[in-house]
Parts: C-alpha cells; structure tokens; sequence
DNA sequence: CGATAGATTGATACTGCTCAATATGGGTGG
DNA sequence: CCACCCATATTGAGCAGTATCAATCTATCG
C-alpha cells in the first residue's frame, strides 16, 4: 500500500497504450477506476479455478502464473505474467473461473470491479480495442504453447519457454534478457512445458554447460539470448509486439 | 453459391446470440455486411501463416482446423472448427496471420472484410462484446489444449479431444454425440494431440475394442459418449457455454 | 544451527516414437 | 465390371526420450 497512489495504473496503461494509442481521456478514465492495492508473498493463489469471479487483477510487480489442473492433480502452468499483464480479463464477461491464477514471486496486485472496466470500456472505444487486442495477444501465445508443448522436444521447448518470457520482459522494459534473473524454478518450467522438474534439471544443466544459460545468484540467467533463441526457432511473430 | 444468399449469416448469428442477446438492428447490421461465398474441397488452406489479412472467414458448412508449424515441419493442430465457426476473428485487429487455416472436408464459407465487420462492432455494443466473449472462449479453450497435450496421456487425450469435438457439435445443434461421424484422420487427431498417427491407431483401436468409440462407415463415431467423458475425466466448464 | 525448499544425480522403467511392411476401401479409367 | 491407384489404416519390432523413484546435496533463513 505504500506505492504512490496516483500512478497505480501506470504499468498497464503503458502496456495497453502500446497496442492502441490512447488519449488523454482514455487515460483518465482507467486512473479513474475504483481499485484496491494488494501484495501477496510468492505461491499465493488470487484466484482459483471454478471460483466465481467480479473483479479483474493487474499486475504491479513480481511475477505469476495461470495454471490449470488435471483430475488427477498435474499441475499444468498455461502463462506466466510480468509486472502490468492483467491476469484476468476474462472476468469482465465471465462469472466462473476456468483456471488458478498464483504469483511465483512476491507480488503487488491492483483489483478492479470487473463491472467498472467494463463500464470504461463501453465509453472509451480506444480501450476497448486495446482490451480485445490484449485477449487475441493471450490466445495466440496460447497456440504458441500448444505448439511448443506438442511439438518441440524437451530442449527446445524449454529454450521457448525462456525466450518468450525474456523477451516479454524486454519488450515491458523490465531490462535486459541476458540480465534478467530467471524467477521460476525448475518445477514451474516443467508444470509450463509439461515436463518432470527432474528433467528439466538435466536440461537446464545441459544449457548451462553449453554456456547458453549461467548461473545467477538465485535463478538461471539467460547467457546468450541469440544461441538460445536459435534452440528454440523463436520467431516472436505470435506476440503481435508493435515494436 | 447455391445456398440462398439471405441467411447466409444464420450459423455465426446463431452461435453468437447465444453468446449475448441480439436485438433485430443488430442482426440486421450484421446480415447487411458486405461478403463472399466460397466452396472448397478438403485439406485446402484458407490462410496461412505469415500471410497478410484483412478479412474474416466463417464456417458455413463442413469442417476446419487452425493449425502452426515447428521449423522442421512437425505439424500442431490448435483447434478443430464446426460450421457458424469464425475461423479468423483475429484479423480484425491484426494484420498478420500467426497461423494458418485449413479444411479438413469440403466446405463453404463466407469472407467479410475486416473492417467492415469491425465497422459494425463499433456501433452494435451486443455484437462487439459477443465476438469479444468469443475470444475469450477461443482463449479458455486454447487453455485447455495446453492442458491437454502437456498433462494427459495418450488415452485421456485423445478422448478429451473427440469429446470436445462432439459436445460442442451437439452445442451447436448439428446432431447427437453419438451418432455424428468424426470428420478428422489418425493423423489429424495426433497433429491435434502431439502424437503420431501409428500411436493415435493403436489407441483408437483399444478404444474400439472397449466398445467406447465405433467405426462408423468413413470415419470413426463415438459409441458411448459418457464413458468417453470419464476416460478424458472431460469437464466443459472451459467451453463456457451458456446451455 | 537446524529446518526447509529446491537442485542434483543415479538407476531403471515405460510410454510413445520410428521405420518398414502390409492391408483396406473407395474412386478412377477403360 | 474389372484392374489399378491412392490415401489411409493397421501391424510388428526395436529404440529413444522422458518419467519414476530414491538418495544426497546446497543454499537460504529465522
């Protein structure tokens, strides 16, 4: 609660106005927004699958994840979010849940009647198409994943995995990717690319030895972006980045 | 260009009025949307990735798939489509196909350009947040393939795949899950599932000769839909359907 | 200093893949 | 009506990539 108030939207006002530009009254409208401040320490679920829902989250820091769940428990990570990502649009049209939203990392939140944006929405058209813009960005990384998770084998898909989300950080200006240390343990990649932990273990090993990835102090660390990306074949189309 | 000209639009206005209520001037816009019919056989693309696009496709008749490449040719297939389908909503506000569109039988369709269907969502709020819920459920959907391919084997997903298929038929009015023939090969469902079509047979079979699918005379049909649920522990929350 | 979460390593098992051969069924031309 | 052809299904044998299970190790933190 003790960040400035006055600029709480400001990570998702940067993104959005990325997609669509937005005015002067577009921007006044989202600050205007009933919301509440939350932090949560790393692991905690802000929304869990079939949970009914009338808010959406903005992230503000730290980092998270959706993730659903088969019957029998697997746990299967579908996006992992960075600082302004609204975790769950969704809810401005839907009451139920579909899936869990947990942070990775200790996290700042902003809530959001899901009735009020949409209210915004319906007066401002330019944030509205930025919103709609952001739904088709989340589904085509979603295509991306299931491409990724089916067709490319453990060395590549994690090598993806990695580059999308460094290169997303980049691109939200959170520093540079081969600065960047990693926040997700070898579990969460593998509940991301539908591999065990204990081989992802042996793989990140792999890329470690082979000087693609290094050792930061509390996570891996991407040592060179462009081997990796080679890996992997990312060819970051499907993030539908203006820049 | 047989098909009387005048409904042409019934399937997707269908579909999305049980997505929002329409009103007649919204039907209306959207049945005064400037369009073409076109035919085709099966296994024709309709858009490929990486192409430019300024028009939306809409299923009329028969059945298609989206579908992305790795580098080395592996295909993924990200969603099957029935028709009243928009294959390419997503065109709308972007101007980059991030993957391609193809038919998997013969087919007729209709083509809007872009922004007049965007022109329309513009001044009929109904539609607008009817084609937005349906991103929305592409999205979840999307989700649930990740799910799928990452966490299930073989067996469960294949049959989480068929029933999809057939519940959102059923959904969609185009006859009963057990008697609708499954329009797709081995190899499309493996594409689908991120299996081999030798591995898809094998399976199928096994499921054949359990007496919960049934080959039909072209292609294989569902023989008992609701142990086919309960192999793929299938749970149509995600599809977000309001019936 | 002990507790704890996560990383690491080894040994072994298994699901699903690959390659290759053969079968089948519906469509075609004569 | 037949012979042929194609796409797809089917089957077999052997292999590979990942999973599993089970220790052990290592940081970090109160």
């Amino acid at each position: 609660m003790s960040v400035s108030e006055n600029d709480a939207f400001d990570g998702v006002l940067r993104k959005i106005d990325r997609l669509v530009a937005l005015d002067d009254c577009d921007r006044d409208a989202v600050r205007a927004l009933p919301h509440a401040l939350f932090s949560s320490g790393a692991d905690e679920y802000l929304v869990r699958e079939g949970q009914r829902e009338t808010s959406c989250c903005i992230l503000r820091s730290g980092f998270a994840c959706r993730q659903k769940r088969t019957d029998n428990g697997a746990r299967q990570i579908v996006s992992f979010h960075i600082p302004g990502d609204i975790l769950d649009l969704q809810n401005l049209l839907f009451a139920l849940a579909d899936h869990s939203i947990q942070t990775i990392t200790d996290a700042t939140y902003l809530v959001v009647p899901a009735e009020d944006l949409k209210r915004v929405a319906n007066l401002r058209p330019n944030v509205a198409e930025a919103l709609w813009r952001d739904t088709f960005i989340d589904a085509s990384v979603f295509r991306e994943w299931v491409l990724n998770v089916g067709r490319r084998d453990a060395r590549a898909r994690i090598a993806h995995m990695l580059c999308e989300f460094a290169i997303r950080c980049e691109q939200a200006g959170l520093g540079d990717a081969e600065t960047l240390a990693l926040p997700m343990t070898a579990e969460q990649i593998g509940d991301a690319t539908g591999l065990t932990r204990v081989h992802v273990n042996r793989t990140l090993a792999s890329l470690v030895a082979e000087d693609v990835l290094a050792y930061g102090q509390p996570a891996v660390r991407i040592a060179r972006l462009g081997r990796l990306r080679r890996i992997a074949r990312f060819d970051a189309t499907y993030l539908h980045a203006a820049a």
